[in-house]
DNA sequence: CTTATCTGACAATCTTGATTGTCTGTTTGT
DNA sequence: ACAAACAGACAATCAAGATTGTCAGATAAG
């Protein structure tokens, strides 16, 4: 009956445990997100999947949404940090980093390209610095507002096509499309 | 005592009625959708704009959803018409006849352009139609569906900036912005 | 061994909105 | 005037899912 904060269960801390299960929490919500889409993934779903009970859902999360924007940020850095150490400073090797990596991770790839919900201003602050950074990285130099939307809604639907038929195309000519329209962008 | 059908009221037949109050209620439902977009307009809102009650929708519409198709679909009709008479035959007008459109009705223009989703199978045939049918316009020759797709998400996503920046930018700056990414598309 | 804490399952509650049903008064044809 | 069909308001029902609360058994510390 010393303090709790030192009790520990399986050999992990308190916070230790919370934390893991957050990371399953997380894991199975990115899943379920590219299985059913964010919208169908709901709170019961979400804790079968990672093998928890809702009980623990509301010890890491405030409610459904609050999860959503965490993983969607955490996703959001995880990309742009592939597809930078991938493709260091080639603007021309960024766009079929993009590629493969949606490519490898199916459910970060419909969270992009799919329909995202840009519901809370939150989350739409969080796109909006992705969209920025992105585009830093495969269209370097534009600063255009318009056109910076115009290379990204490009790259996005041209990702969406190629995701719906399944990966039909290899990566080198969806690359070689997508980088029609960041050139585009760059000439004068 | 005689048959039901001839009889009128205020002056219309049934037929008419009826129609007059499913022509009133997409055009609150469009309405609406531009304001507080399409999943937040719910059936109760959407007959309160419509200045009728419930029992009347469901006298012309299935469903919440059945309606939103139906919107859609008017939408879709309309714009690619009003775009092809006013930029007849010429692709160059066609994009400025398209941010003129969606420049003169908020609600159309946030139907498409403000993420749509794309639940349902029908939905989504109507939108892919649409697609093509406006790629066919602003970029006329384009024939691989990853070109195409990026023609629409450069248009698209423009659109969405512009309008989301209160339509600061003129529209001849929108509409040549826009020309970049189309002209990338046609290049050999 | 005993007790406090943790776990997992589960039921109870709340919200929101769709969909259906009823009721009262109004309009129109005869 | 009268009856059938209509209009409008509104309550009742349903459904889905989120959020919260309870409880019995498991586990670790003393």
């Amino acid at each position: 009956m010393t303090m709790s904060a030192e009790r520990r269960y399986g050999g992990q801390s308190q916070e230790a445990r919370i934390a893991e299960r957050r990371e399953k929490l997380m894991r199975a919500a990115l899943a379920l997100y590219g299985r059913v889409g964010p919208a169908d993934a709901s709170v019961a779903m979400i804790c079968a999947e990672a093998g928890l009970t809702a009980r623990y859902f509301y010890e890491s999360f405030a409610n459904r949404d609050a999860l959503f924007l965490a993983v969607f940020e955490a996703v959001c850095a995880r990309l742009l940090e592939g597809v930078r150490e991938r493709a260091n400073g080639d603007g021309g090797a960024a766009l079929g980093a993009l590629f493969t990596a949606l490519a490898e991770h199916p459910g970060l790839a419909r969270m992009f390209v799919v329909d995202l919900h840009h519901d809370s201003d939150e989350i739409r602050a969080v796109a909006k610095h992705f969209g920025v950074a992105l585009a830093a990285l495969i269209a370097p130099g534009v600063d255009d507002p318009l056109l910076r939307a115009g290379v990204m809604g490009a790259t996005m639907r041209i990702a969406r096509a190629w995701i719906e038929a399944d990966y039909a195309a290899p990566i080198e000519t969806v690359a070689a499309a997508a980088a029609r329209f960041t050139l585009a962008a760059r000439s004068a």
